[in-house]
RNA sequence: UGGGCGAUCGUUCAAUGGCAGGACAAUGCCCUUUGGAGGCAUUUAUCCAGGUUCGAAUCCUGGUCGCCCAGCCA
């Protein structure tokens, strides 16, 4: 069962869909529903590569009425971990979906294993004594055939006899394998009598020590779809080669023949979706952890502030085909930034302050002003934010001696404090260095809302707290956690840590807020005005004493002013 | 140099023999109590060469280029 809707109004049909479609309309199947299957390895966190396969396994059953299974692809007891299992099962659930059934590739074990001997019994299997070494040897290469094991044509049942010792554990790791007899002459290589098992002498974290051989994916994979039923087995392009093997075995096993289908994975400009190198960079502590909020993972998306109704956007427009491409991580922030432009309350804080002294204005004065929580959603409500003669603004938001079209504050220039009052900057105040380190400035009482009687305008709106009243909080600026738009891409004798951003991370210790956001919990989303969207991080201690707040960065707001300056070449 | 897969705006996905369209990005203008958001407009594409057809991105032939495969990983 799905809880996630279809996420873009009209769906742009793609080849997955047609062909799910098309045997639904010719009743391929009969009765029997459309079954798909999400079937990651537990042996990493799921990604936002992830994300695209969960979307198309579970979208596309639900859109015709089906099923999906949840299945770890558990055969190599080597590299996977409970707790991948676990993250796996939170991270599914979080993006929207929830499966039809649990499944586990080690459930089917015992069945995997009686298929096996079956294949022994006929012939099409054997148990070869060649080392690891040797069969690659054996193997040829590309352009050239193998040649046949000297084992290959052994006794039916000296094949029985020696793979029922190896299930018994009579002999050591790499020993032996037992392989399907297909055709060492195939030009694909995956037909050149693939082993089927290997044995291993390691604890599964779910069969424990009841196994010492363990069956290969090709062994697995199709088999585990077909006892599930499953029709429709989405999976990525480089399993294309293994489908005539795929199909083999379950022609040879005479069992429901499952439909494997190739697409296209998903990559992402300056993001790395490998897990081997994802797991690289956690296990060398590069980051920290795998949901340091600059993975890609999607427990680093989530604390990093991103929302699945996003990323289910993201993928869904993406869109799917056969070709290898490099999706624009631009793509990815402009759905998180309109979700969150929709969605995200409204609060005001100063990541850089600046102190403003308002001259004429009552020293022990504190008046509340009102505020929209979201413009976008009157709904929202509002909320009393307090205002004094000393407040805060953004340092950037004040020059000296202001470059062309700079609208902001600068001696003489007025401009508008959100929400409150029109204030025009008379002299500034600097330390021995020379840096502008206060400003007084004079305010027109007649303009309180924001809005002056004589309807005079002013070019600029500023975000402000007051001095009196803010709360500190740390503020962690996240940027692209590597510096080319292909992470993998590096020169003679370097590697993909030489493309790590070693700006990635700036924290702010510093930072001035507004006091309602004292009252956030870890994980709540707002927009910081004219500075960002940013989520509270599970590190803050907000009903502690001391309270901690840390704000995780998850996007900047688009900055015009940022792009003009960068133009004009400083 | 074997086999498999693919090629459409800068990027990505459509068009299923009948006006090459959307999204992202970029550019300009309008609007704005967030230089946010929004609105309008603009630019740019069918890998090449032949062929079939009234008509080809689509079908055929031949090239070119790219990706994947030689784990007892998945």
């Amino acid at each position: 069962m799905t809880t996630a809707n279809p996420e873009s109004p009209a769906t742009p049909s793609n080849f997955l869909r047609d062909a799910v479609a098309e045997d639904v309309r010719t009743r391929k199947y009969g009765d029997a529903q459309i079954q798909t299957r999400f079937p990651p390895e537990p042996n990493g966190y799921l990604h936002i590569g992830h994300a695209k396969a969960i979307c198309i396994n579970f979208g596309l059953a639900d859109e015709f009425g089906g099923k999906t299974n949840l299945r770890f692809d558990d055969t190599n007891p080597e590299k996977e971990e409970q707790e991948y299992v676990d993250a796996i099962q939170h991270d599914i659930r979080w993006l929207g979906f929830d499966w039809e059934r649990l499944c586990f590739a080690s459930d089917y074990f015992p069945q995997l294993y009686e298929w096996a001997l079956q294949l022994i019994r006929a012939g099409n299997a054997y148990v070869d004594d060649l080392s690891a070494d040797e069969i690659r040897q054996y193997r040829g290469t590309l352009t050239e055939p193998g040649k046949d094991s000297p084992y290959r044509n052994r006794a039916v049942e000296e094949n029985l006899d020696l793979f029922v010792r190896m299930k018994k554990g009579e002999f050591p790791d790499g020993s032996r394998v037992l392989r399907a007899k297909i055709d060492m002459a195939s030009p694909n290589l995956n037909m050149r009598d693939p082993v089927m098992y290997r044995i291993l002498h390691a604890t599964h974290h779910r069969t424990g020590d009841e196994w010492c051989i363990y069956p290969m994916y090709d062994f697995a994979h199709g088999q585990s779809d077909s006892i599930e039923h499953v029709t429709h087995s989405m999976c990525s392009l480089e399993f294309a080669d293994h489908q005539p093997l795929y199909k083999w075995y379950i022609a040879q096993l005479g069992i429901f023949p499952s439909q494997q289908i190739e697409f296209d994975r998903l990559s992402l400009t300056y993001t790395l979706l490998s897990k081997r190198k994802l797991l690289q960079l956690v296990q060398e502590k590069r980051v920290n952890g795998w949901d340091d909020p600059r993975m890609p993972t999607l427990s680093g998306f989530r604390r990093r502030g991103f929302t699945p109704e996003a990323i289910r956007a993201f993928v869904n427009t993406a869109g799917v085909s056969r070709t290898n491409g490099i999706v624009d991580i631009e793509m990815l922030e402009h759905f998180q930034r309109d979700d969150l432009n929709h969605r995200a309350a409204r609060a005001m804080a100063v990541l850089h302050p600046l102190k403003v002294v308002i001259d004429n204005y009552p020293a022990d004065q504190v008046e509340y002003v009102d505020v929209a929580n979201n413009p976008e959603d009157p709904a929202a409500g509002t909320r009393q934010v307090p205002f004094s003669r000393e407040i805060y603004i953004e340092h950037d938001d004040f020059r000296e001696v202001p470059p062309p079209k700079y609208y902001r504050l600068s001696p003489g220039k007025e401009v508008r404090l959100r929400n409150a009052y029109f204030i025009t900057a008379q002299s500034v105040v600097k330390d021995a260095a020379g840096n502008v380190i206060e400003v007084h400035c004079t305010y027109d009482p007649a303009s309180r809302g924001g809005n002056s009687p004589d309807g005079r305008k002013v070019k600029s709106t500023m975000h402000w707290v007051s001095a009196a009243h803010a709360i500190a909080a740390e503020i962690r600026l996240y940027d692209k956690l590597f510096t080319r738009p292909d992470p993998g891409e590096v020169e003679e004798g370097k590697t993909f840590l030489d493309n790590l951003n070693p700006d990635s991370l700036e924290i702010v210790t510093d930072a001035k807020l507004e006091p309602s956001l004292a009252a956030s919990k870890p994980g709540d989303r707002f927009q910081f005005e004219r500075v960002g969207y940013f989520c509270l991080d599970p590190d803050s201690t907000p009903d502690s004493t001391p309270r901690k707040l840390v704000f995780n960065r998850t996007l900047a707001l688009k900055d015009t002013w940022a792009r003009i300056e960068k133009k004009s070449g400083v």
